[in-house]
DNA sequence: CTGAAAGCGCTTACAG
DNA sequence: CTGAAAGCGCTTACAG
């Protein structure tokens, strides 16, 4: 048990056993017949020594070191970390290990953190959230992804659409302009016709394609959008109260909210609430993403769901390939072929929705 | 910017820049005299081919690679998230990444991830949370901190206490057990004696103490713990809400409940308000943890907050080191010492404790 | 300021 | 079934 000073090598452990450092490499590989009595005594050496094998030496030496990397923006935030869960868990299943980038909000640093996660040599790297609506960023980061299928490493995108100018990589998706959509026609179809889109920030291709359904929704209806009634931001619970307060003292007409996401909503209903609003009675309101505080306000959120643990999972499998993620073809299928996969968002019908007010 | 095929080498930069390897290091890693014209070319290959480092060459030559391990139960539990994000901005700062490994919340599983972590050559992993009260697995922990130390690399807990026998590894704690002698003994002085302990997983040291503040607060009144009064099980909402609603089928006898953490909490209060029961009015409910979801609930709970970023930035600051946390001396002293660093708790009042109702 | 060479700790054909 | 040896891609004394 006694640890030798310094660590203990593979060199070490073979001159211990009286054998080569190639038969300490195959007992404890296990990818090569060992006679039984040569395998007892290396793998007491190794106990003795308290051998961790070196995973740089093991990666340089060719072997691929199972890592995965991946870039969030923020993990505390429900959206993320969900994914993240579906990530965890699906790479577990394929005995890889994460390596997590957060560029902490700052979304101009994500280039900076693939660059890191490249070198440390992962053999994939999940880029997970929406995608910075910037050309000259978008254009670096498809230099990247070659830089990266070059060097056989992956390039996932996670809740993002595919990169232009057809640069390598594979994407999950989710029909975040559909989910809009569907979110404004319900309020539609109980009456509502001046609703507030409320929150989000229009730097990301996440705000872009829920605006986007929610105009869509308009469209449909032969509607026109008041310029007045999209209020765009911020994700943030607090962008969702103080908007939500102003617009009252403002006299802002609307019936209804549909928020950029949960968190936005819950600081609209507070400001609702502040502001002697009864949800649903005076105002509807509804989130997007449904993570879990979407059930925990009060009225409960109606809000789109967006099956954000499978997300994850499903960029693993993409980033690993079937053959290695230890399931049957349930759905790999699925997702073998080119292009996106793109993941159903549904309306989560809950307490915060009801038909407008009449006159 | 045409990536050659194949990842391109240290080699292959220095042969189109007509210069040896140890040069391109040399202007790669700046840490040495290079004439700005020679410079000048290897930059140029550097692009020309889209070089990025081998972090594993890079640190099997010796070079510290610069990643921090990081063991947490789930992620998705904002405990942990609000943590790993205090770990990742002050490893940003330092310009360290993160490793993060989940259990999936199989504790017993950490070691193996530790062994992960250690084989990627961390330079330090740190533990975020509670600690499996097991003697077997304490020890074999305080073994494997002992190899650890022996090849270098730091242990860090970051949210448990030290570990037994000595073994090597930083600390930094929070004030657990006085928190909720506090949560309980605030319930105490509004006129609540019968308090149910509700939720939380035995086999784990952040519910012991916990557990042991509950009783303590008795003790110090003279009071005795009902053993009806202990119900302990999970820390999840679900487990909040089931063993509420039970308490009210049976009628079992409080006014007031301390719950082992908020999600606890906020199942609690649902299946009070389900049972028709009013909180705060006729009973009150205390949380643990202050995470943001005990700002969403209706009361809003009164909880017990934990500096839970500040922790995970402190357990940063201990792994690698204040001369390298580009930070002056701001509380590396205080963290210097040896021993744990505790970090207090505070109860926060908000709208889900009253006095006890009379008669 | 620059280069040749050793060495970091593994794995894996290639020979026995 | 086992060993000697080359090689993975860097960095860093050691010499110029």
């Amino acid at each position: 048990m006694a640890a030798a000073e310094g660590r203990a090598t593979l060199q070490d452990v073979a001159e211990r056993a009286g054998v080569s450092t190639a038969t300490v490499s195959r007992v404890l590989n296990g990818n090569y017949p060992v006679a039984a009595e040569t395998r007892k005594r290396v793998e007491k050496a190794v106990r003795a020594l308290g051998y961790v094998a070196n995973a740089h030496a093991r990666a340089l030496a060719g072997v691929t070191n199972r890592t995965i990397g991946v870039v969030v923006s923020e993990i505390v935030d429900p959206f993320f970390s969900l994914i993240v869960h579906g990530i965890q868990r699906e790479a577990a299943a394929a005995g890889r290990i994460c390596l997590i980038g957060s560029t902490l909000g700052e979304e101009h640093r994500e280039l900076e953190i693939i660059e890191l996660l490249h070198e440390q040599r992962a053999e994939a790297v999940i880029l997970v959230g929406g995608a910075l609506l910037d050309e000259r960023y978008q254009s670096k980061l498809a230099a990247r992804a070659k830089a990266m299928e070059a060097s056989g490493a992956k390039l996932v995108l996670c809740g993002r659409p595919p990169l232009a100018q057809s640069a390598p990589s594979s994407v999950v998706h989710y029909d975040n302009e559909h989910g809009a959509l569907n979110a404004t026609d319900h309020l539609m179809g109980l009456g509502h016709r001046r609703i507030l889109y409320l929150g989000g920030w229009p730097g990301i291709s996440t705000q872009r394609d829920r605006v986007a359904g929610y105009r869509l929704a308009h469209e449909r209806r032969g509607l026109r959008v008041d310029p007045e009634l999209v209020i765009e931001g911020e994700f943030s619970r607090r962008f969702g109260y103080e908007r939500t307060a102003r617009a009252l003292r403002d006299a802002l007409d609307f019936t209804a909210i549909l928020a950029a996401n949960d968190a936005t909503a819950a600081g609209a209903l507070q400001a609702l609430r502040d502001g002697g609003r009864k949800v649903p009675d005076d105002v509807s309101v509804v989130g997007y993403d449904d993570v879990p505080v979407a059930a925990e306000t009060v009225p409960a959120l109606t809000t789109v769901h967006i099956p954000l643990q499978e997300m994850g999972r499903a960029a693993v499998r993409l980033a690993v390939g079937p053959q290695d993620t230890g399931r049957k073809g349930d759905w790999s299928d699925e997702i073998a072929g080119p292009g996106a996969l793109v993941l159903g968002t549904h309306l989560v019908l809950r307490g915060s929705t009801a038909p407008a007010p009449v006159g």
